[in-house]
DNA sequence: GTCTATACGCTGATAGAC
DNA sequence: GTCTATCAGCGTATAGAC
C-alpha cells in the first residue's frame, strides 16, 4: 500500500505472518505436533526464516501463546459467550493454541496454571458474600468449569454442546456457575434446601441414584 | 510358582508389565512424548519386545487408554471423590493416559468424546424431572465440570484444589453439580447475579464495542 | 534478507543371532 | 523367547551461497 516499503517493515510483516501461521499450527497440532517446517509452509516463507526470527521453536511458542489481556473479569456471561463460541466465531488463536498443548507441554501448563490461578484469585475476591474458607474453592470451581466447557465445546465438540443458544447460556449456564460463587446460595450448601414451598412436589426425588451421595462425608485420605 | 511356569505365562506375564509401563509413560508424556524405549526401560525389557507383543505404538496406546468399565454412574459424589483423587491416591493409569493426550491425538479425542458423550447421555436419562430442551445441556455441563476439576486438580495442579477435603466435596461441589440437573429448581432460572451485577438479563448488549480477542481471530486457512 | 544444503539426534520398526 | 544391530524417516538447528 505504502510507497515506503522498507526492508525492516518487509521483515516485521513476515515476523508477524509467521507468528500468525504459528498460532494456528500450534493451536490445530500442539506444540510437539506442529513443525517448524508447517509453520513455514503456512506462512509462505522459507524454515529458515523461522528460526532466523524467532531464535527456536519453544521461543515462538512462548510468542505464540501470549493471552490477550483479559480486561473485564467482571463480566462472566460475556466470558462465557466468547468462550464457547455463542458470539465469537471460534477461540482466540493464542487461546486455542494454549489449550491444546497444556496437558504435554510442561510451559504450556504452567502458562496456563498461572493465568487460571490469577483468574480463580480475581474472582474470589470479586465476590461480595464473607469470604469463607471455601471461597477460593469456589471460584476455582468456576474457572474449572469453564475449561471443561471449553474442551468439551472446541476441542471434544461434545454432542450436548454442539448447538448452545445465548439464551440457554443466560438461563441455565450463567446462573448456575454464579451460584457456585455465593455461599449463601441452598444450592451450595449441605442439606439439599427447598426454598420454594413444594413448588414441584418430590422434585428433589431422593430415590435417584445421582443425589443419594452427599450422605456418606467419612472417607477421606 | 505352579511347576508349569511356561513360556506363554512368562510372555503373558511380560506383556502385563509393558501394558502397565505404557499405561505410566503414556500417562505422563502423552502418546507423541512417551517412546518405546522409554516404555522399555520401565518395563525392563527391551524395545523390540515392545513392538513384539502389540504390534505398533498406537495399538499399545489403544490399549493402554481402555478405560475401566464404568458401573455404577448414579454415585456422583463417589465419582468425584474418584476423580479428584480424595479417595483414590490419583487417577486410574487408563485415565490419565487418555486425559493427557486427548487433546493432541485425534484417536484419544475421539474416545474421550464417546465416553463422555454417553456418560452425558446416560446422566441425562437418569434425572428424574421432564426432559425438557435442556435436559442434554444440562448433563453435558456436569460432565464438563468434572472435566475441567479432573484437569485443574491433576495436570494443572490449580491452588485451589490442591487441598479438597471430603467435607467440602459434599458441602459445596456436590450440591453445586446436582443442581445443575434439575430443571425445576427455581434458581436455574434467569435470577439475579451475585458477582457482576449486569449481564444476567438475557438481552444484555451482545454486541459491544471494544473487544481484545475478536482482533486476531479473523485469519484463517 | 532470503533460500540451499546439510549436520546431527531421535523416532518407530524390522531382520536375524543367541 | 529375548536381545543385538540396523534401517529409513523426520525433527530442529546451523552454516554459507545468492
Amino acid at each position: 500500500m505504502a510507497p515506503t516499503t522498507s526492508r525492516a517493515a518487509q521483515r516485521a510483516e513476515t515476523g508477524r505472518r509467521i507468528l500468525e501461521s504459528a498460532q494456528a499450527e500450534f493451536g490445530a497440532k500442539g506444540l510437539q505436533g506442529a513443525t517448524v517446517r508447517a509453520i513455514a509452509e503456512r506462512a509462505g516463507v522459507d524454515p529458515s526464516l523461522v528460526l532466523q526470527h524467532y531464535g527456536s521453536k519453544d521461543a515462538l511458542f512462548a510468542e505464540a501463546v501470549q493471552l490477550p489481556v483479559d480486561d473485564d473479569l467482571g463480566d462472566l456471561g460475556r466470558h462465557l459467550r466468547d468462550v464457547l463460541g455463542v458470539r465469537l466465531g471460534s477461540l482466540p488463536p493464542q487461546t486455542r493454541a494454549l489449550v491444546r498443548s497444556m496437558l504435554t507441554s510442561p510451559e504450556a501448563a504452567s502458562a496456563m496454571k498461572h493465568f487460571l490461578d490469577e483468574r480463580a484469585h480475581r474472582l474470589a475476591r470479586a465476590g461480595d458474600g464473607p469470604a469463607d474458607g471455601d471461597t477460593s474453592l469456589r471460584a476455582t470451581l468456576v474457572v474449572c468449569a469453564i475449561l471443561g466447557l471449553t474442551i468439551g465445546r472446541h476441542f471434544l465438540e461434545l454432542d450436548g454442546l454442539d448447538d448452545v443458544t445465548g439464551a440457554q447460556l443466560d438461563d441455565v449456564v450463567l446462573p448456575w456457575l454464579t451460584a457456585a460463587l455465593d455461599p449463601t446460595d441452598p444450592r451450595t450448601r449441605p442439606s439439599q434446601a427447598v426454598v420454594t414451598g413444594s413448588a414441584t412436589g418430590r422434585s428433589a426425588g431422593t430415590n435417584d441414584s445421582a443425589t443419594t451421595a452427599s450422605t456418606a462425608a467419612s472417607e477421606n485420605t
